[in-house]
DNA sequence: CCCGACTGAGTGGCTGTTCATTCACTGGCT
DNA sequence: AGCCAGTGAATGAACAGCCACTCAGTCGGG
């Protein structure tokens, strides 16, 4: 029905609906949760047939498990590339703390997948814990610790506290903005989280 | 075969076979997470039959919610008591991380089921939310408020933050107690949590 | 025609829940 | 004491609905 109409590019086509189950698959898994979501409201969603997911994906775990590693990879890339653009500890941070929040305020079925539907069992968190979230906090980790051989922080301090806690902290606040019936702006809180940290 | 031998205090069975299925569902949801487990899984936990857990409770999603309802009230209830055991602000706040950190710690199960279970749907967690856990943020939030006419907390910081920061906090340190594979203790960490924190 | 992407009805396995039945016990009656 | 109906907790086999996944067939472009 909207498939490709002019040019032979079968990439493009495939790519698309890839793209246009996992899209629908974080809009699904966002409303109902992963365990009580069907494959078949999925593709109906994508507007595809049962089977196609099938072509795309070898089962539905992996669906979730696509979401997971595509996003992450783009956050840790985002990541790193604003690291690049300043020096000052303090400043990273911040760019750290606003994109955290920034990129889930911007797209709440994905922030709901990633704070509530990732965390739904204990072998997915493990393999999430590997993977890239481990990642994750180590480049907070780092940045914190630049700063203190920078003497901008107190050097005392264990660094790998400081950066499950700044985690947290932004952690929680995304949580709560997802579950808040209020409608507030989530990336502004990055600036209050790292005033209340920093000072 | 060890029902009431002696006394006619049927009471205590009946309490203990309660208590039996609700430890057994703690065990297994921790292991296998809420979806994967079987209510016959619990209930041959429990040394009962399937049928039986059907005595005491109206559905599987009731055992999960009488786990957080139960564990939820008592540790309300001890977190309002070590408050009155103390005035100064810091301490209070103090007594709290302690206490939320040693109660998970002494129950990795249980904590397993709260950090990663009772997240696993919005659902839930929209329940959790309105249930006991605002109350316990706003626990967190008056004893803050508290410091802060004492003048010992800064007064332009908005507590509700600030709570949902020193929770956000602990609740990372125990996410991350439970899938690390190095076993220490988690207790101690509530010192280092607010000493980052309120220094 | 051929090829491969796509379809969607069907299937197999699974599991939450039910309920007919068992059984240990009680209390009243002889 | 001995007997027996009554009680309700406990059982577990059976049920019923559900849904991830498969595959024989369709369709459209080249």
């Amino acid at each position: 029905m909207r498939s490709a109409r002019t040019l032979p590019s079968d990439r493009p086509v495939v790519a698309d609906k890839r793209e246009a189950i996992l899209r629908a698959a974080i809009r699904i898994f966002a409303q109902n949760g992963y365990f009580n979501s069907k494959v078949a409201d999925i593709a109906s969603e994508a507007g595809v047939a049962d089977g196609t997911v099938y072509l795309y994906f070898k089962s539905k775990e992996e669906i979730l498990h696509s979401i997971f590693d595509r996003s992450m990879e783009e956050a840790i890339a985002a990541g790193k590339k604003q690291l690049e653009q300043t020096t000052d500890p303090r400043e990273k941070l911040r760019r750290i703390a606003l994109l955290h929040l920034e990129r889930l305020g911007d797209d709440r079925d994905l922030a709901v997948v990633f704070q509530v539907e990732l965390r739904g069992s204990t072998k997915f968190m493990e393999e999430f814990s590997a993977a890239g979230f481990a990642e994750y906090l180590n480049l907070i980790r780092s940045t914190f610790e630049e700063g203190q051989r920078a003497g901008v922080f107190r050097a005392e301090l264990n660094a790998k506290v400081v950066a499950k806690i700044l985690f947290g902290a932004l952690d929680e606040m995304a949580t709560n903005w997802i579950l808040s019936k209020r409608r507030y702006k989530l990336a502004p809180m990055a600036d209050q989280v790292l005033d209340i940290f920093l000072n």
